[in-house]
DNA sequence: GTCCATTTCCAAAACGTTTTGGCTTGATCC
DNA sequence: GGATCAAGCCAAAACGTTTTGGAAATGGAC
């Protein structure tokens, strides 16, 4: 509506000192400073964006692309980190948008179309694959980004990302230390460092207490790629007594097919990402969860501080896993 | 990095010339045209988003305002609603932000905020109210907007919504014409339009049937909501045979308050939203969903439309409700 | 050769802010 | 009384685009 030249002639004043005023400088006299505040005030004078982004060569704009596997998005609870972070985010008078990937184009074009026409001033990846090459487009450009999630890229990056190693290595080696014999897993895309990392944690496992890795089913990151990863499994001569799910959705998927196979109620299992509809499922679902709480609001102080200028390898924030114990974890114990 | 200043020199040519054959002016002669545009493409040029936004007047964002209950911002397919409407924004040069209220503040704060910042050129309501404060304020600025659920504001808006009221009305005759005589709801916030609409529905239907509407129980609109208000509705002394949820996270919540209790089994129930979730539940979950697909899609195109200055009264889509059958809406049949 | 129309290009203004580098004014100091 | 200084204000430039209103060159008609 109205802008700094109409606020300062109303007021008799130079633009110049309009904007001082507003903004605090000590060059204006206390009294004036008022005089333009209250004015301000009165009319809902408001700086324009454009404007103001122009003359401070600042987007006040972080974008954070979204796959569009149409259906699955990450996590269902994915929004409220979002939400999170853009609410940080906001009180540094930043605005979060989000960026799906159109089909046809990747996630790569995406970054560049922000990137280059100085549309934001950092991107938050997700998704992370071990070899992204949207971090290695971003570190060339020298343009500031946190991905949730680690790569294998040799350049250090700001991350933050859940221990996914240690998580599956300790969730396994509790199965074993309850007596079960035959851990299965059921991995996500090899490609995606959580999926991986996960995977190498059971493993790790495994190879520690003696025990098979050969119980291993990879499927789509979905409750319909843990249920046919599940059926695969327990079409196994030797069935497993307790699975380790790569997530949650996978793990529902999971529990729908031991429902379904005659026997499959003795079958522990455990997923991950603490899924509020985890809680109630048949039988409540057991599960791990990256400890911290508010993590939107750490993603937006890691890319805050990434805009700051601050050095890769003091952004990286690597956060253990805790166990969410209900039920599933302990069904009938193994007797074979 | 680069600008139409560097490329016109390069190319010796003018600014205004650069810049109209990237737009493809017909007062550009075809050859200098593509001369232009493969040394734009060759430096990977584009505009600064700022500048021209400054120019063109346009902020070329849509802006979505998140309600900030930590835990539950609207069903978990809600993200890819709003993936696919700002992909298809994309289409149009638009971008869309996520604004969630912070605590403290207002949501007509927020719309406020983006509105005399100029920093949007539209928003997107959600989780409306039937007396909603935004949509009179937007109104009055004179804001290009639509709302996902209708309001009771006297002047016509866009909007989205599914027929609440339909729907409910026949999930509950379904459940008559199957010889249930005790139907109860579970409702939602009863100031939410949506929650409102689908408890009307469900009580003309008792009202057509000659049925009690007194098994009504409200809850918050989460899974824990929908428990307790399940568990309020079995402690009554002549329980109900079937139970239509306002939403499937309430659905959910009530299930597992049927499993708990002796002959909750028995009981059928049916939710609203068709949450992915809802197929792997125990026993599956019989819900509702608005027709129609990519309803992101239809956001942005009623966005789009809006800001071209479609009138309101043309812009209002009202979506029939379909049933999705699992198995939850029909247990044993009533015996009493 | 003159005139007109068409084609092709461009200088300058405008969008609304922030910031630089002053300019006045009045007080203080010697 | 002149030099010095601080306080308070402001004109103008800059950010990078789009758009307006021509200007120069070309070609054709007479």
């Amino acid at each position: 509506m109205s802008n700094l030249k109409q606020l300062a002639q109303s007021l008799g004043l130079s633009i110049t000192t309009v904007s001082r005023a507003l903004d605090g400088y000590p060059d204006v006299s206390p009294v004036t400073r008022e005089r333009v505040r209250e004015a301000a005030a009165l009319t809902g004078y408001r700086p324009n964006a454009s404007a103001r982004r122009l003359r401070k060569q600042r987007a006040e704009l972080v974008a954070v692309t979204l796959p569009s596997d149409p259906g699955h998005i990450g996590p269902p609870h994915f929004l409220d980190m979002l939400s999170g972070c853009a609410e940080h985010l906001a009180t540094a008078g930043l605005n979060l948008v989000i960026a799906p990937v159109p089909r046809g184009e990747s996630e790569l074009d995406m970054c560049r179309r922000f990137v280059d026409g100085q549309r934001v001033d950092a991107m938050l990846l997700v998704r992370t694959k071990r070899r992204d090459e949207r971090v290695e487009f971003l570190q060339a450009r020298g343009i500031p980004f946190v991905t949730n999630g680690r790569t294998e890229s040799a350049l250090p990056h700001p991350y933050l990302d859940g221990d996914g190693f240690a998580g599956f290595q300790a969730a396994s080696l509790r199965f074993h230390a309850d007596g079960h014999r035959r851990i299965a897993h059921i991995a996500g895309p090899q490609d995606y460092y959580f999926a991986h990392v996960r995977c190498m944690g059971w493993q790790a496992a495994m190879e520690e207490s003696g025990l098979s890795s050969e119980l291993c089913a990879e499927g789509a990151p979905t409750e319909q790629g843990g249920y046919l990863a599940a059926l695969e499994l327990l079409r196994h001569p030797r069935r497993p007594t307790a699975i380790v799910c790569a997530t949650d959705e996978m793990a529902i998927g999971a529990l729908r097919a031991l429902r379904e196979i005659e026997g499959g109620e003795t079958i522990s299992i455990v997923g991950h990402d603490d899924l509020p509809t985890g809680a109630y499922t048949s039988p409540p679902l057991s599960t791990m969860r990256m400890a911290g709480e508010n993590l939107g609001r750490s993603f937006a102080s890691l890319l805050l501080r990434a805009i700051a200028g601050e050095p890769s390898e003091e952004l990286q924030e690597l956060h253990p896993i805790e166990f969410v114990d209900r039920e599933s974890h302990r069904r009938s114990p193994p007797n074979a």
